[in-house]
DNA sequence: TCAGTGTATAAGTATATACTTATATTTGCA
DNA sequence: TGCAAATATAAGTATATACTTATACACTGA
Protein backbone atom coordinates (compact mmCIF):
# COMPACT_ATOMS: atom_id res chain seq x y z
CA UNK A 1 0.00 0.00 0.00
CA UNK A 2 0.98 3.38 -0.72
CA UNK A 3 1.95 5.35 2.29
CA UNK A 4 1.93 9.60 1.80
CA UNK A 5 2.15 10.85 5.52
CA UNK A 6 0.09 13.48 6.36
CA UNK A 7 0.34 16.57 8.79
CA UNK A 8 -0.75 15.88 11.94
CA UNK A 9 -2.63 18.98 11.90
CA UNK A 10 -4.20 17.77 7.97
CA UNK A 11 -4.99 14.80 9.91
CA UNK A 12 -6.87 16.21 13.06
CA UNK A 13 -9.24 18.97 10.85
CA UNK A 14 -10.27 15.82 8.59
CA UNK A 15 -11.31 13.84 11.65
CA UNK A 16 -12.46 16.99 13.66
CA UNK A 17 -15.07 17.14 10.52
CA UNK A 18 -15.84 13.43 10.75
CA UNK A 19 -16.56 13.87 14.16
CA UNK A 20 -19.95 14.75 13.74
CA UNK A 21 -22.44 12.11 13.20
CA UNK A 22 -24.42 13.71 10.18
CA UNK A 23 -21.17 14.69 8.59
CA UNK A 24 -19.92 10.87 9.52
CA UNK A 25 -23.35 9.96 7.46
CA UNK A 26 -22.77 11.88 4.39
CA UNK A 27 -19.61 10.40 4.05
CA UNK A 28 -20.96 7.24 4.46
CA UNK A 29 -23.64 7.85 2.14
CA UNK A 30 -21.10 8.96 -0.47
CA UNK A 31 -18.99 5.77 -0.14
CA UNK A 32 -21.67 4.28 -2.55
CA UNK A 33 -22.73 6.72 -4.77
CA UNK A 34 -23.00 10.47 -5.39
CA UNK A 35 -25.79 11.90 -3.61
CA UNK A 36 -27.97 15.67 -3.86
CA UNK A 37 -28.65 17.47 -1.50
CA UNK A 38 -32.55 16.59 -0.87
CA UNK A 39 -31.96 13.27 -0.66
CA UNK A 40 -29.73 14.02 2.17
CA UNK A 41 -32.25 16.48 3.64
CA UNK A 42 -34.41 13.06 3.25
CA UNK A 43 -32.06 10.35 4.89
CA UNK A 44 -31.26 13.04 7.59
CA UNK A 45 -34.62 14.39 8.42
CA UNK A 46 -32.84 17.70 9.08
CA UNK A 47 -33.77 21.34 7.73
CA UNK A 48 -32.01 22.12 4.19
CA UNK A 49 -29.82 24.91 5.37
CA UNK A 50 -28.61 22.64 8.46
CA UNK A 51 -27.48 19.80 5.65
CA UNK A 52 -26.10 22.69 3.46
CA UNK A 53 -23.94 24.19 6.12
CA UNK A 54 -22.39 20.31 6.72
CA UNK A 55 -21.71 19.95 2.89
CA UNK A 56 -20.06 23.36 2.71
CA UNK A 57 -17.76 22.35 5.53
CA UNK A 58 -16.99 19.47 4.08
CA UNK A 59 -16.28 21.16 0.61
CA UNK A 60 -14.48 24.16 2.21
CA UNK A 61 -12.06 21.40 3.50
CA UNK A 62 -11.58 19.40 0.15
CA UNK A 63 -13.23 16.28 1.39
CA UNK A 64 -16.22 16.42 -0.80
CA UNK A 65 -16.43 17.96 -4.60
CA UNK A 66 -20.09 19.49 -6.07
CA UNK A 67 -21.64 19.04 -9.41
CA UNK A 68 -24.40 21.13 -10.38
CA UNK A 69 -26.69 18.73 -12.84
CA UNK A 70 -30.14 21.06 -13.80
CA UNK A 71 -31.34 22.41 -10.48
CA UNK A 72 -29.38 19.73 -8.35
CA UNK A 73 -26.36 20.38 -7.09
CA UNK A 74 -24.56 16.26 -6.32
CA UNK A 75 -22.01 15.80 -3.92
CA UNK A 76 -19.63 13.14 -4.14
CA UNK A 77 -15.98 12.05 -2.30
CA UNK A 78 -13.19 13.99 -3.43
CA UNK A 79 -10.74 10.85 -4.03
CA UNK A 80 -7.79 13.43 -4.57
CA UNK A 81 -7.78 14.65 -1.16
CA UNK A 82 -4.52 13.93 0.58
CA UNK A 83 -6.60 12.59 3.83
CA UNK A 84 -8.44 10.31 1.54
CA UNK A 85 -6.66 7.53 2.77
CA UNK A 86 -8.00 8.09 5.89
CA UNK A 87 -11.68 8.58 5.03
CA UNK A 88 -11.50 5.29 3.11
CA UNK A 89 -9.81 3.22 6.36
CA UNK A 90 -12.75 4.97 8.56
CA UNK A 91 -15.64 4.29 6.17
CA UNK A 92 -14.26 0.55 6.54
CA UNK A 93 -15.44 0.71 10.16
CA UNK A 94 -18.57 2.23 10.21
CA UNK A 95 -21.89 0.38 9.19
CA UNK A 96 -22.96 0.45 5.82
CA UNK A 97 -25.12 3.49 4.95
CA UNK A 98 -26.49 1.84 1.56
CA UNK A 99 -29.67 0.72 3.28
CA UNK A 100 -30.63 4.15 3.53
CA UNK A 101 -30.26 5.10 0.21
CA UNK A 102 -32.52 2.19 -1.30
CA UNK A 103 -35.17 3.15 1.51
CA UNK A 104 -35.38 6.43 -0.59
CA UNK A 105 -35.24 5.04 -3.87
CA UNK A 106 -38.47 2.97 -2.80
CA UNK A 107 -39.99 5.64 -1.78
CA UNK A 108 -39.54 6.87 -5.01
CA UNK A 109 -37.47 10.06 -3.37
CA UNK A 110 -33.91 8.78 -5.65
CA UNK A 111 -32.37 11.76 -8.03
CA UNK A 112 -32.45 10.41 -11.25
CA UNK A 113 -30.38 12.56 -13.26
CA UNK A 114 -29.34 12.56 -17.33
CA UNK A 115 -27.50 15.55 -17.66
CA UNK B 1 -8.39 -9.14 9.55
CA UNK B 2 -11.26 -9.44 12.23
CA UNK B 3 -14.15 -6.96 11.70
CA UNK B 4 -16.48 -5.46 14.03
CA UNK B 5 -18.93 -2.99 12.94
CA UNK B 6 -18.58 0.19 15.56
CA UNK B 7 -21.79 2.34 15.75
CA UNK B 8 -21.79 5.25 13.89
CA UNK B 9 -22.25 7.23 16.76
CA UNK B 10 -19.26 5.84 18.78
CA UNK B 11 -17.13 5.95 15.98
CA UNK B 12 -18.02 9.90 15.59
CA UNK B 13 -17.34 10.53 19.46
CA UNK B 14 -14.08 8.79 19.05
CA UNK B 15 -12.89 11.10 15.78
CA UNK B 16 -14.20 14.24 17.49
CA UNK B 17 -12.06 13.67 20.60
CA UNK B 18 -8.86 12.62 17.69
CA UNK B 19 -9.91 16.30 15.73
CA UNK B 20 -8.12 18.02 17.78
CA UNK B 21 -4.48 18.47 17.07
CA UNK B 22 -3.16 18.14 20.95
CA UNK B 23 -5.15 15.07 21.76
CA UNK B 24 -3.94 13.61 18.51
CA UNK B 25 -0.26 14.47 19.46
CA UNK B 26 -1.14 12.49 22.88
CA UNK B 27 -2.59 9.49 21.36
CA UNK B 28 0.63 9.46 18.39
CA UNK B 29 3.10 9.77 21.38
CA UNK B 30 1.35 6.46 23.22
CA UNK B 31 1.81 4.60 20.15
CA UNK B 32 4.82 4.06 20.87
CA UNK B 33 5.06 4.08 25.25
CA UNK B 34 3.21 5.07 27.91
CA UNK B 35 3.99 8.24 29.03
CA UNK B 36 3.24 10.80 32.03
CA UNK B 37 1.57 13.96 32.49
CA UNK B 38 5.23 16.13 33.01
CA UNK B 39 5.99 14.41 30.05
CA UNK B 40 3.00 15.31 27.70
CA UNK B 41 3.15 18.67 29.26
CA UNK B 42 7.34 19.09 28.31
CA UNK B 43 6.19 17.95 24.97
CA UNK B 44 3.44 19.49 24.26
CA UNK B 45 4.58 22.83 25.77
CA UNK B 46 1.61 23.37 27.17
CA UNK B 47 0.09 24.21 31.02
CA UNK B 48 -0.24 21.39 33.16
CA UNK B 49 -3.82 21.79 33.62
CA UNK B 50 -4.67 21.83 29.83
CA UNK B 51 -3.22 18.80 29.34
CA UNK B 52 -4.76 16.93 32.40
CA UNK B 53 -8.01 18.36 30.29
CA UNK B 54 -6.91 16.45 27.43
CA UNK B 55 -6.29 13.40 29.00
CA UNK B 56 -9.26 13.57 31.16
CA UNK B 57 -11.79 13.53 27.93
CA UNK B 58 -9.87 10.71 26.50
CA UNK B 59 -10.36 8.73 29.42
CA UNK B 60 -13.54 9.37 30.21
CA UNK B 61 -14.06 8.09 26.66
CA UNK B 62 -12.08 5.62 27.13
CA UNK B 63 -9.75 5.90 24.58
CA UNK B 64 -6.75 5.65 27.11
CA UNK B 65 -6.11 3.97 30.77
CA UNK B 66 -4.39 5.53 33.03
CA UNK B 67 -1.96 3.94 35.57
CA UNK B 68 -0.51 5.57 38.91
CA UNK B 69 3.60 4.45 39.77
CA UNK B 70 3.94 6.62 42.81
CA UNK B 71 4.21 10.06 42.06
CA UNK B 72 3.49 9.91 38.88
CA UNK B 73 0.20 9.26 36.94
CA UNK B 74 0.87 6.98 33.18
CA UNK B 75 -1.29 6.96 30.31
CA UNK B 76 -1.48 4.53 27.85
CA UNK B 77 -3.51 3.33 24.91
CA UNK B 78 -6.55 1.09 25.69
CA UNK B 79 -6.11 -1.12 22.79
CA UNK B 80 -9.78 -3.04 24.61
CA UNK B 81 -11.77 0.04 23.06
CA UNK B 82 -14.35 -0.69 20.37
CA UNK B 83 -12.73 2.06 18.21
CA UNK B 84 -9.22 0.73 19.14
CA UNK B 85 -9.08 -0.47 15.28
CA UNK B 86 -9.73 2.54 13.63
CA UNK B 87 -7.20 4.48 15.92
CA UNK B 88 -4.59 2.12 14.55
CA UNK B 89 -5.52 2.64 11.21
CA UNK B 90 -5.09 6.44 11.86
CA UNK B 91 -2.10 6.21 13.85
CA UNK B 92 -0.89 4.71 10.33
CA UNK B 93 -1.45 7.64 8.86
CA UNK B 94 -0.18 10.49 11.07
CA UNK B 95 3.50 11.28 11.30
CA UNK B 96 5.55 9.09 13.97
CA UNK B 97 5.96 10.87 17.38
CA UNK B 98 9.26 8.83 18.37
CA UNK B 99 11.43 11.28 17.48
CA UNK B 100 9.92 13.90 20.46
CA UNK B 101 10.04 11.48 23.08
CA UNK B 102 14.10 11.40 22.15
CA UNK B 103 14.37 14.21 22.57
CA UNK B 104 12.94 14.18 25.80
CA UNK B 105 15.04 11.76 26.73
CA UNK B 106 18.13 13.30 25.56
CA UNK B 107 16.88 16.00 27.90
CA UNK B 108 17.18 14.24 30.70
CA UNK B 109 13.54 14.52 31.17
CA UNK B 110 12.27 10.93 30.42
CA UNK B 111 10.47 9.48 33.63
CA UNK B 112 11.95 6.40 34.65
CA UNK B 113 10.02 4.38 37.03
CA UNK B 114 10.72 1.08 38.58
CA UNK B 115 7.40 0.68 40.13
C1' DT C 1 -40.76 36.53 -18.47
C1' DC C 2 -42.61 34.58 -14.46
C1' DA C 3 -43.58 30.97 -10.93
C1' DG C 4 -41.81 26.93 -8.71
C1' DT C 5 -38.06 23.92 -7.20
C1' DG C 6 -33.47 23.16 -5.37
C1' DT C 7 -29.75 25.12 -3.03
C1' DA C 8 -26.83 28.64 -0.64
C1' DT C 9 -26.13 32.22 2.46
C1' DA C 10 -27.03 35.45 6.32
C1' DA C 11 -28.12 36.52 10.92
C1' DG C 12 -29.35 35.17 15.46
C1' DT C 13 -28.96 32.02 19.49
C1' DA C 14 -27.89 28.35 22.63
C1' DT C 15 -24.48 25.12 23.74
C1' DA C 16 -19.82 23.16 23.56
C1' DT C 17 -14.99 23.72 23.68
C1' DA C 18 -10.29 24.92 25.05
C1' DC C 19 -7.91 27.67 27.39
C1' DT C 20 -6.67 30.48 31.90
C1' DT C 21 -5.74 30.97 37.11
C1' DA C 22 -6.54 29.21 41.60
C1' DT C 23 -6.89 25.44 44.58
C1' DA C 24 -7.37 20.58 46.14
C1' DT C 25 -5.52 15.87 46.36
C1' DT C 26 -2.09 12.32 46.51
C1' DT C 27 2.44 10.64 47.17
C1' DG C 28 7.50 10.69 48.47
C1' DC C 29 10.80 12.00 51.46
C1' DA C 30 13.41 14.63 55.16
C1' DT D 1 4.67 15.23 60.68
C1' DG D 2 5.31 18.53 57.22
C1' DC D 3 6.94 20.26 52.76
C1' DA D 4 7.59 19.62 47.83
C1' DA D 5 6.37 17.43 43.51
C1' DA D 6 2.90 15.48 40.35
C1' DT D 7 -1.63 15.58 39.13
C1' DA D 8 -6.67 16.65 39.23
C1' DT D 9 -10.42 19.62 39.64
C1' DA D 10 -13.04 24.01 39.80
C1' DA D 11 -14.44 28.33 38.08
C1' DG D 12 -14.22 31.87 34.70
C1' DT D 13 -13.91 33.44 29.83
C1' DA D 14 -13.43 33.81 24.90
C1' DT D 15 -14.25 31.42 20.78
C1' DA D 16 -16.31 27.77 17.96
C1' DT D 17 -20.15 25.05 16.71
C1' DA D 18 -24.72 23.54 15.17
C1' DC D 19 -28.90 24.64 14.91
C1' DT D 20 -33.01 28.05 13.69
C1' DT D 21 -35.66 31.36 10.50
C1' DA D 22 -35.49 34.44 6.73
C1' DT D 23 -33.89 35.50 2.36
C1' DA D 24 -31.12 35.33 -1.91
C1' DC D 25 -29.66 32.89 -5.98
C1' DA D 26 -29.89 29.59 -9.99
C1' DC D 27 -32.18 26.75 -12.97
C1' DT D 28 -36.55 24.75 -15.28
C1' DG D 29 -40.57 24.85 -17.77
C1' DA D 30 -44.97 27.12 -19.06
Amino acid sequence: MEKTIIELEDTAKTLKLLGDKTRLTIIGLLKDSECCVCEFVEVLQMSQPSVSQHLRKLRDAGLVKEQRRGQWIFYSLNAQHETYPIIQQILEQIPDQKEKLRALEEAGLRIQCDL
